[in-house]
DNA sequence: TCTGGGGTCCTAGGACCC
DNA sequence: TCTGGGGTCCTAGGACCC
């Protein structure tokens, strides 16, 4: 282990400040982004959280207050977070060199020295050339580096959390503001009277993998300094690709179901052929809302597959018939997904001694397919698999902001002037 | 009327086998 | 009246994260 510092960069209100970049106006004045359908709060500005607005409240709660603060509120804008995210990431690796994306607005990176002049050199070449505010926190392991960013947020953009000063607040850190500690595993760590994070590091290993499992036992690790992930290199190719989306109102029936799962299958199909790779398992899930009697009644079901596929028409037909095994008359559907699993690159052919020889057709269609579809964001004109007409399970978002970075329609004209 | 979507990793329990 | 035990593999679901 040479690396002495374990980084953690995380952009400040990111979404909010994606919104900002391009109404500079809005800079100091109270900003919040909705979650799709609007349905709840995702991101807020400083200014909203001052007012006293909460994390993940719904959108028809705080209508109100929306007004009567003079609150700018925006339907989420996915292209443009994840552009402006690919921005500020390839930044961090020009000068970096290897890091280690986590999120659409954090990633990891590994230093041996100057951490200080290093992270101040990064805060100030993002906000140039890329133009969003991040905070940066150091530590020796990935929980501490995230703790010390929140503490980042705090102070200055910038927390170096050494050695000594983690032994210091470790005592006084409740657990449930530890990564990866979330209200179930909170009030079972209560339950053993594990209370604070030096708690936990002080606790009897055996009994740790015991009581709490391999979290647990990995959780302890990294609060005591030991790093569980080997670095942070990895090339890791993802793992699932997930499409899925609540309904404006709940539905009984399978015909509005199937629709909904041939579109997320399409969507999902063609995001995977455009990350050049192949799956071997499709699952679907059909759930009711989470917050009606029925919340039991969900389900999903997978069928793995005996070759790899990216063909939209193969996998269209297993979603139907995964869809018939999971569906139940009488339930009010509120959400419907497809998550293809199992995902490798293109390309590592390894033929299965017992499957059948690849259809050659169907990659040459499938390019055809997302060739006419390209560009079309969201409008999907050639498609396949059931579709009615009349999608009755979307819904619309009403605030979204112009295109700005990825549609040349939207890109904002300067004027001398 | 109205409560997100996209990921990761782990584990309980059933099926199957000897 | 009695019903093995242990291993592996798979699936569905849970917890957590942003």
């Amino acid at each position: 282990m040479s690396n002495k510092w374990v980084g953690l960069l995380d952009c400040n209100n990111f979404f909010v400040s994606c919104e900002r970049l391009f109404r500079p106006e809005l800079e100091g004045k109270p900003v919040l982004v909705l979650s799709s359908n609007d349905g709840c709060v995702v991101a807020r500005s400083q200014e909203v959280k001052d007012i006293g607005v909460p994390m993940g409240v719904p959108y028809f709660q705080i209508k109100d207050i929306i007004k009567n603060e003079g609150i700018t509120a925006f339907s989420s804008h996915f292209a443009l977070y994840r552009d402006v995210s690919r921005r500020v990431f390839s930044v961090m690796s020009e000068e970096l060199g290897g890091i280690q994306q986590y999120s659409i607005d954090e990633a990891f990176f590994l230093l041996d020295c100057h951490p200080e002049e290093i992270a101040s050199h990064l805060r100030k070449i993002i906000a140039k050339k890329v133009g969003i505010p991040v905070s940066i926190g150091l530590s020796q392991t990935r929980t501490r580096a995230k703790y010390a960013n929140m503490l980042a947020k705090k102070a200055k953009g910038i927390k170096l959390l050494s050695e000594q000063e983690w032994s210091f607040l470790a005592p006084k850190i409740p657990l449930a503001q530890i990564w990866g500690v979330g209200g179930k595993m909170e009030i079972k760590y209560k339950n053993h009277n594990l209370l604070t994070a030096y708690d936990l590091m002080s606790a009897d290993p055996q009994q740790v993998r015991t009581l709490f499992g391999l979290m647990g036992l990995r959780l302890r690790d990294e609060l005591k300094g030991v790093p569980v992930s080997t670095g942070v290199k990895k090339s890791d190719t993802q793992h699932t690709i997930l499409n899925s989306r609540s309904f404006k109102k709940p539905t009984e029936e399978l015909a509005v179901l199937a629709d909904a799962i041939a579109y997320h299958l399409r969507h999902a199909a063609a995001s995977m052929r455009a990350k050049s790779l192949e799956t071997r398992s499709i699952r679907v899930f059909i759930r009711p809302s989470r917050h009606s009697d029925f919340v039991l009644q969900g389900g999903s079901k997978e069928i793995v597959l005996t070759q790899y596929t990216r063909d939209t028409v193969e996998l269209s037909r297993l979603a139907k018939r995964a869809l018939e095994q999971v569906y139940r008359p009488r339930v009010p559907y509120k959400q419907a997904g497809v998550v293809l699993g199992n995902l490798r690159p293109v390309g590592v052919n390894q033929p299965d001694l017992f499957s059948l020889p690849k259809d050659k057709n169907s990659d040459r269609l499938m390019k055809v397919l997302d060739n006419i579809n390209a560009g079309k964001e969201g409008k999907d004109l050639l498609t396949v698999g059931s579709r009615l007409k009349q999608s009755e399970w979307q819904a619309k978002s009403d605030n979204r902001s112009p295109a700005y970075t990825t549609k040349w329609s939207d890109i904002l004209t300067v004027k001398s002037q």
